[in-house]
RNA sequence: CGGGGCGUAGCUCAGUAUGGUUAGAGUACCUGGUUUGGGACCAGGGGGUCGAAGGUUCGAGUCCUUUCGCCCCGACCA
């Protein structure tokens, strides 16, 4: 491509609303132009690298055995109204309605789709396993879009559909998909985790999110410092606590504790370590009939994490609960505790398991019980609700957990039989049984890959595009358009690195140097051979963007020399 | 959906408190010239329904009302 020629709108200065880097830089790069709240265009260069990071999916997805498909964007509602989704989505799914007034929606995701187009047509265990995904646009209405192509409204997703006679067939396709998500992210030249997530309400047996470790992420992760064990902090498991602090004495008793409210204040009060007191969290939870105070009891140590929570709930989601409303439920605020609640659902933090020795409140006005031995609370009900700190050991080896921040590129899942079952999706086993499809879904977020990969590679003058990723591998920079001798050997050496097929620009627009220059590393052509003023010597010199660093060399083998390096 | 901020040239922004020439600057763009190794210089030029609608006023970018959009924090996010 001539430089000259090309759609390249770029900017010295960065758009007023964009805070995040890739945002700043791919907008002024001009691979991005943005339509209107969490709508983007891709220009020509970033369509090129829509196009790579799309390629390399492709490629390792038909190793895999994986089949490229396209779904229809547009898909009915009743398909949603089947599986029940229309309305747990809620908004954010955008309906319309064609002449016909038939309601249709655009497609957040496809496994209704996907569902619907196996369904009578996968019917026999013969023709298991099957792996089908496409590569497409998505569109959730969010109800707040924001750090530009990170978390965009209408957005380029590939998302895999495997389907399987057996767990243990799901099971051996979920860590082939783990693999191969594993080699893209490698060949995108990413730093990440693959990390543990929760599960949440759709149940199935296990996910895992891909994580690329950014500080501008969304998600805090947990990662250990010894083995391979990460998790999302909505899931993160940690080791026993293997200090314990020595336990107050106390015999079984009520005591009077005057507006002594927080945990702070009470083990302030009684001098002893949060670990031996109570904390009590009262939260609404929503069910889809009925929704009712559900009580959450830790060691006042421990924090709740709302997401264990609401799952150990079996609730859709919790709500916080006002001091007005406490009341009205018959609960003193700063004084509640797990003894005699038997009107309320009590859920029990694991850590609280045969603990003894504990200060609680007394539901009453200023008063707390001591010296409380929960074995007490006869058939309570115990989830894992706490929140792992950084510090605490890692669940499987003796390191310990440190916290960071990614971006989640990528999310697999074993589905199971959630959707088969809602849409009747069911084959025939080998002994004649009609039995639902077992499912896997894989997903990557491709234009949030395109966001994460400037996240983690670029500098303070623009985008450093790694070789794979690149809108282009080579740019070649004349100097002076005017100079004939730099011109001609401009010309000649792009129609050769065009001929022996690399992905080269040249840069034959009538501007100076320094202008050239900026603009070549602020897109982050990873190469840029300059055809300057060095010619007269005999020499051209070639510019590494990673490095950042130019090495010179004799214009005669200029072919074969960049060609040893950009290769 | 709750809280906050901002809408003036393609982009960045001044002007709005206290209403008053023909609405400005930088940058980008066009023409001519000079220049040619780090976003050059000189001269000339094009480009604006001041987000929109309504109102107050002799007069509104500026005041009032309504509304739309964008961004940030939070809630939310298979």
């Amino acid at each position: 491509m001539r430089f000259s020629k090309a759609f390249i709108p770029t900017s010295k200065e960065a758009p007023s609303e964009a805070v995040l880097v890739s945002h700043i830089l791919l907008w002024r790069a001009g691979f991005v132009s943005q339509v209107a709240s969490g709508l983007y265009n891709y220009l020509p260069l970033g369509k090129r690298v829509l196009r790579k990071i799309e390629n390399i999916i492709n490629d390792e997805m038909s190793r895999c055995g994986a089949q490229e498909v396209e779904l229809s964007f547009v898909t009915p509602a009743e398909l949603w109204q089947e599986s029940g989704r229309i309305e747990k989505f809620g908004k954010e799914l955008l309906r319309f309605k064609d002449r016909k007034e038939n309601l249709f929606v655009l497609g957040p995701t496809h496994e209704e789709m996907m569902v619907n187009v196996i369904r009578n047509r996968l019917t026999s265990y013969k023709q298991l396993p099957m792996n089908l995904y496409q590569i497409k646009t998505k569109f959730r209405d969010e109800a707040r879009p924001r750090f530009g192509l990170m978390r965009s409204r209408e957005f380029i997703m590939k998302d895999g559909y495997s389907f399987h006679a057996n767990e243990e067939d799901l099971d051996r396709e979920f860590e082939a998909m783990e693999a191969a998500y594993k080699r893209i992210l490698e060949r995108l030249g990413l730093e990440f985790r693959i990390v543990e997530a929760d599960s949440g309400a759709i149940g199935g047996s296990g996910s895992k999110e891909l994580m690329v470790i950014a500080d501008s992420g969304e998600d805090t992760i947990a990662i250990c410092s010894h083995c391979e064990y990460g998790a999302n902090i909505e899931a993160a498991l940690c080791s026993q606590r293997s200090e314990i602090p020595e336990a107050p004495e106390a015999d079984f008793n009520k005591f009077k504790t005057p507006n002594i409210k927080s945990i702070e204040d009470l083990s302030n009060f009684f001098k002893i370590d949060s670990f031996y007191t109570v904390k009590t969290i009262a939260m609404r939870a929503i069910y889809e009939e009925e929704e009712k105070i559900v009580l959450f009891f830790l060691r006042g140590n421990d924090t709740l994490q709302e997401v264990k929570a609401t799952n150990a709930a079996k609730a859709l989601e919790l709500m916080d609960v006002s001091e007005e409303e406490l009341k009205d439920a018959g609960l003193v605020a700063g004084f509640m505790g797990p003894l005699d609640m038997n009107n309320f659902t009590c859920i029990f933090d694991e850590a609280l398991q045969n603990a003894d020795s504990m200060i609680c409140g007394a539901n009453e006005v200023d008063y707390h019980y001591v010296g409380v031995d929960m074995k007490v609370l006869k058939e309570a009900e115990f989830a894992d609700l706490a929140q792992v700190q950084e510090g605490d050991g890692c669940p499987y080896c003796n390191g310990t957990l440190s916290f960071t921040k990614g971006i989640e590129v990528g999310h697999i899942f074993k589905l199971g039989t959630t959707y088969s079952k809602a849409l009747k999706a069911e084959f025939l086993n080998e002994k004649g049984q009609s039995v639902p499809l077992i499912m896997g879904t894989y997903g990557m977020g491709v234009s949030r890959l395109i966001a994460a990969v400037i996240e983690q590679h670029h500098d303070e003058k623009g985008c450093v595009w790694t070789k794979e990723t690149a809108p282009y591998t080579l740019n070649i920079m004349v100097s002076n358009i005017k100079d004939e001798e730099q011109f001609a050997l401009g010309e000649k050496l792009y129609a050769a690195f065009r001929k022996a097929g690399l992905e080269v620009m040249i840069d034959d627009r009538k501007e100076r140097f320094g202008f050239k220059m900026k603009d070549a590393e602020l897109i982050g052509f990873p190469y840029t051979l300059i055809i300057g003023k060095e010619l007269v010597n005999g020499n051209v010199q070639l510019f590494d963007r990673k490095k950042d660093e130019k090495i010179v060399i004799e214009a005669s083998k200029a072919f074969d020399g960049v060609m040893d390096i950009v290769k």
